[in-house]
DNA sequence: CTTGACCATGGAGTTTACTCCACACTTATA
DNA sequence: TATAAGTGTGGAGTAAACTCCATGGTCAAG
C-alpha cells in the first residue's frame, strides 16, 4: 500500500503520516523505487500502529511518550516480565484518567438533575467529587 | 487571596494563572491597589474555576473550548433548557472518550493476560476492540 | 533609605503537533 | 513528448499553551 491509500485507510493527512515516519512512530518498508527517492510501502500492521497512535493520543499521550512506550515495548519484547511492567504502567495511567473522567461525568449528571429539579437545594460542587 | 497564594492553592505556576486571566478563563477581582497596577484578588470560586479548567484539560478540552463552554453556560444561565443542552453535550463527549478509554484498557489487560499465559494463541488485536 | 518580597504589563521564546510550500524525480496517459 | 498524478526531502510557518524576562511599581523590615 502506498502513502495516499494508507492515508485514506487510517483517515489521516499524508503530511501527518510523513511527520510520524520522521518521528519514528511509523516504520514502513522502503523497497519500492519510485521518484527521486524510494517509496514507502505500508503493511496492515502499519494500519494498526497508526490507529494505536490515534487512540493513545485521544487518551492524552504525547507523541514522544508514545514513542518511548513503543521503544520500551520493543526493548522488552524478549522479557515477559518487562513487557508486563510496561503494560501495567499504561493501565495504571489510563485508570487514573478514567477516575477523572468519571468524576467529571457524575458532577455534570448531578448538575443536570439539579437544574431539572428547578435548582432545589445547593448547586453541585466540584470539590465534593474528588 | 493574592496571586502567589492562589498559585500554591491550585498548584499552578503564577505565569499560567496570569495567562488564564489574559485568556478570560479566570476573572478575579481587581479592587486592591498595589504596585503600578491594581492587584488581582482571588475568591474561593476562582479556586473551583481553576480546578475545573484542569479537569477539563485532562479530559482533552482546549482552552478556547473551555472558554466557549463557560460563555455558553453563563449565557444560558437564565434558561434551564439551554443549560441542560450545554451540559448534555459535554456529557456525550465525555462518554465517547470513556469508550475509547475502555477500549484501550481491555486491549491492554488482554495483552497482559496473553503474555502471562506464555503467549498462547493469537496476540490480542486492536481491531477487535472497536 | 536601600534592600527584598510581591505585584502588573508587554513582549520574546519554547514545545508540540502538525501544515504548507518549493523543488526534484518517476510513471501512466493523451 | 508534454502533462498530470503520485512520491520524497528539506525547510518555513502556524496554533496552542505555556514559560521566561525586562521594566516599573508598592510596601515592610532593617
Amino acid at each position: 500500500m502506498l502513502i495516499s491509500e494508507f492515508a485514506r485507510t487510517v483517515e489521516l493527512p499524508v503530511d501527518t503520516i510523513r511527520f510520524y515516519i520522521a518521528k519514528g512512530l511509523l516504520k514502513p518498508d522502503r523497497s519500492l523505487k519510485g521518484g527521486s527517492n524510494p517509496y514507502h510501502l505500508f503493511k496492515p500492521e502499519d494500519v494498526t500502529a497508526a490507529r494505536m497512535i490515534r487512540l493513545q493520543q485521544t487518551l492524552g499521550y504525547t507523541l514522544s511518550e508514545i514513542l518511548t512506550l513503543n521503544d520500551e515495548y520493543r526493548a522488552g519484547e524478549h522479557s515477559s516480565e518487562r513487557t508486563i511492567e510496561v503494560l501495567e504502567l499504561q493501565i495504571e495511567r489510563l485508570q487514573e484518567r478514567k477516575i477523572a473522567l468519571d468524576t467529571a461525568l457524575s458532577f455534570l449528571r448531578n448538575k443536570v438533575d439539579w437544574v431539572k429539579s428547578g435548582k432545589a437545594g445547593d448547586a453541585p460542587n466540584l470539590e465534593d467529587y474528588q
